[in-house]
DNA sequence: TTTGTCATCTAGACTTGGTCTTAACCCATC
DNA sequence: GATGGGTTAAGACCAAGTCTAGATGACAAA
């Protein structure tokens, strides 16, 4: 038996209602670049996504994706994980958890256990208050 | 009575016998970026390095910082904090530490205790070793 | 001193991830 | 059909960081 999460792609259906739950206006292109995020748990970066869009029928531009990325950040649909000075990663898991970050081959993976949560933060400085954490575990390829 | 650490830039001398320690040939350039860098906790980006140095009265060049600010990554004397997708940081302490970082402003403090350290690690990947741990707690001014 | 060698430094060209601009487009409402 | 707000596309643009090739400097051997 397939389980949905195999899917290359969401059905736009699925997608559409994501959207709107989030206060996003569905668009056909911000559609189609939550098809293929969403699908399954995955860190994508920017390029990755816009050539994997573009592999389809359809075409959306460079300034599309970055603005439906930012956008999605923004309303809380994907979470930007910076690991790498050169690029962006963009999960499409936002429940809180952590990273292991492979120096050697550039692989981002989750770290399956809950670590350190919201709950128990130090002291933060005066005047701020709590956005997010990001907990990144860098490892090395064992040779 | 005044301290050490509240000199603007170090003894020359420190820093050569700090290079040295490290295993890094001190020349006139890296012990000027050394004299800045190390004259105090700091997070520093290649951009405010290299106009900080400049504003002295000798030129350092813009290729050299970013090369002398890698070798010193490579050989332990700083640490690259890789937390706003535009620009690294450099941070003078190596001990391990977290940070808070103010997404409004974009300063960066250091958590003044220790939270999650090397021995308190998940299992790692197959065919990986630690490298290290990032912690980054993200804050907003609160407003 | 001179010469040779090697590492380092510099200026500026280059790369690249990401943003900005401007005109076209879509689509709902009038 | 006309109007207007939100969205998209193409390509110009920006800035952090890297690369290149020639110049400089330090040191060792002669």
């Amino acid at each position: 038996m397939e389980k949905t999460t195999d899917k290359q792609c969401l059905d736009r259906r699925e997608v559409i209602d994501l959207l709107h739950r989030h206060g996003v206006t569905p668009t056909q292109q911000r559609v189609e670049i939550g098809q293929m995020l969403f699908a399954r748990p995955q860190h994508l970066s920017a390029d990755q996504l816009l050539a994997q869009v573009n592999s389809e029928k359809h075409h959306v531009s460079k300034a599309t994706v970055y603005n439906t990325l930012n956008l999605f950040a923004r309303k809380g649909l994907v979470r930007e994980v910076i690991v790498d000075p050169s690029k962006v990663f963009y999960d499409s898991t936002t429940l809180q958890h952590h990273h292991f970050f492979n120096i050697d081959t550039g692989e981002l993976t989750d770290v399956p256990l809950p670590i350190l949560t919201m709950e128990q933060l130090p002291p933060l400085p005066e005047g701020t208050v709590a956005a997010g954490i990001d907990v990144i575990i860098r490892v090395r390829s064992a040779d």
